[in-house]
RNA sequence: GGCCCGUUCGUCUAGUGGUUAGGACACUGGGUUCUCAGUCCAGUAACAGGGGUUCGACUCCCCUACGGGCUACCA
């Protein structure tokens, strides 16, 4: 029997961590037995759909390579693949429970809006007494009391539309899948859907539930409920591969000792014994620390690419500012676990003093008799040196080339900044720091030697009489 | 309230009767270092509680507690 899982969501929102779990576990189990992933919309719940749901479940499961093989855009065998377009299915078969009497026909009335509605609805009817043992992969054999179930479910509402449980029972048949894989939230409603294959006669699926996901206030994640929405991961800078890495652990496991995994590694041995069954508070740390390990396994094409995404900027090659970021790359890309750790660093990175005049760095401290020294010595090393501050990368044909030469070019830096401060009779710290403050105007940055070349010897100097001119002027 | 699922370091987890209870994130200390990172090394830290079963329980059973889910013409 073929490998036939399937994502269902519900566009009722936007697409949150839970979600995608469930997505990517499907999509690994799947393609890891070499079986299909078939994507499903479940719209039918006409009173909650959220315009924006569909686009951004497109926009976040291809963001994070999750292919499926047969979907609404894609077709299929069994389609169509929204539910909306398959009313006419779910009432030729409504009819069959009808007929053998296992559903029903009921008039009714309910509150709706402060007003009592009448309606006609079909409910299936779940057996008075007696009990259903049943099996799922995660949790295992299960026997709910028929009684515990607290009414017959409905099955087609009063507008025509399925229900969820119907409609994906169904579905589910239809398309063949082998394998329900859906969060733990769906085990109470498993008897519904098993007794509902029995009364059709068809084959069951396996099914898998999986431990929810909760927030740090330990309850659910949930579109309703806000947060978490995978598509703000996308805009922190979180990276494709971090999701699937962290996600992956999150209600599974491969062995006592792994954590870092990547794509191909996940594809290659993820699979149903490592499910688990408890529930998992989302760690936001350990997502972030995860996706430093992926950013550090980027190359450095690839990586100047990525802040280009964060920054949400576009650097022509050849322009001032991409030669910046690509002469200071390599360091950058050492201390990034996000994309704030980017904008910290860009800020002074991709700033010029002719932007604005130097405004940004007007609230420096002003220099004592010290400091001045110290920037005064320092603008004569680039004087003197002025080889050294000409941009490392303008001859470099790649980029080792580049970052051996800047690193040799830095290491010189260092040595004649050392020299200086011994000349003042300072610390050479305090001799880094006044350089590296007024430069970069932190307190943290990157290595003030590698920002002084990434900036070349123009704009440095510019910074630093900017520093020195402030205090003449205050 | 009822029904259901769960419970190993703060967090994610390994563990299927005999282990010094392992790894990772976080945290702490140290090496490297012009800051911050990164990196390397080390360290603190857990079997919810109580009964059984057994020569022996983190592992099996029961009870309690706690957490969560469901209890809609929502999914």
């Amino acid at each position: 029997m073929n490998t036939r899982l399937r994502y269902a969501p519900s566009p009722t929102g936007l697409q949150h961590l839970g979600g995608i779990r469930t997505a990517l576990f499907c999509f690994l189990l799947a393609k890891s037995a070499n079986g299909t992933f078939i994507l499903r919309i479940e719209d039918t719940d006409r009173t909650r759909l959220h315009p924006d749901a569909i686009d951004d479940l497109y926009d976040v499961l291809r963001w994070l390579n999750i292919t499926w093989d047969e979907g609404p855009d894609k077709g299929g065998d069994y389609g169509p693949y929204i539910q909306s377009d398959r009313l006419d299915i779910y009432h030729t078969h409504v009819q069959t429970l009808l007929k053998r009497g296992v559903a029903y026909k009921s008039e009714e009335e309910r509150v709706q809006e402060g007003k009592s509605v009448k309606g006609t609805v079909i409910r299936l009817k779940i057996p008075t007494e007696g009990s259903i043992t049943m099996t799922d992969g995660i949790v295992g054999d299960l026997t709910f009391q028929y009684d515990a179930i607290p009414s017959n479910p409905v099955l087609i509402k009063s507008d025509g539309f399925p229900t969820y449980h119907f409609a994906s029972v169904v579905d589910d048949h239809l398309m063949h899948i082998s394998h329900v894989i859906r969060s733990q939230e769906w085990l109470s409603s498993l008897p519904i859907h098993w007794h509902m294959y029995e009364a059709f006669g068809w084959k069951l699926p396996q099914f898998f539930h999986l431990p929810l996901i909760v927030g740090s206030d330990g309850k659910k994640l949930s579109k309703r409920y806000g947060s978490m929405a995978a598509s703000s991961f996308r805009s922190e800078g979180v990276l494709p591969n971090a999701i699937w890495n962290f996600l992956s652990l999150l209600g599974w496991s491969y062995d006592d000792t792994s954590n870092f995994f990547s794509p191909e590694k996940l594809l290659e041995v993820f699979s149903f014994q490592g499910l688990n069954k408890s529930q998992a508070m989302y760690d936001e740390l350990k997502l972030f620390s995860l996706n430093g390990e992926h950013i550090r396994t980027l190359n450095i094409t690839e990586f100047i690419e990525y802040c280009e995404k964060a920054l949400g900027i576009v650097l022509e090659k050849g322009s001032v500012l991409r030669l910046r970021l690509e002469s200071i790359a390599v360091e950058l890309q050492a201390r990034c676990n996000r994309f704030s750790d980017v904008a910290y660093h860009w800020e002074y990175i991709g700033y010029s003093i002719a932007d604005d005049g130097g405004k940004r760095f007007s609230g420096l401290s002003v220099c004592d008799g010290l400091e001045a020294d110290i920037l005064t010595a320092m603008i004569h090393i680039i004087k003197e040196h002025s080889e050294l501050f000409a941009g490392s990368y303008e001859n470099s044909v790649t980029f080792d080339e580049m970052n051996h030469d800047s690193q040799e070019k830095s290491d010189a830096i260092v040595n004649l900044m050392k020299a200086a401060a011994n000349e003042l009779q300072t610390k050479p710290k305090t001799f880094f720091m006044c350089v590296q403050e007024t430069i970069t105007g932190r307190k943290k940055s990157l290595p003030v030697a590698h920002v002084m070349i990434a900036l070349k010897k123009e704009e440095t100097i510019q910074r630093l009489r900017n520093r020195m001119n402030n205090e003449t002027i205050i």
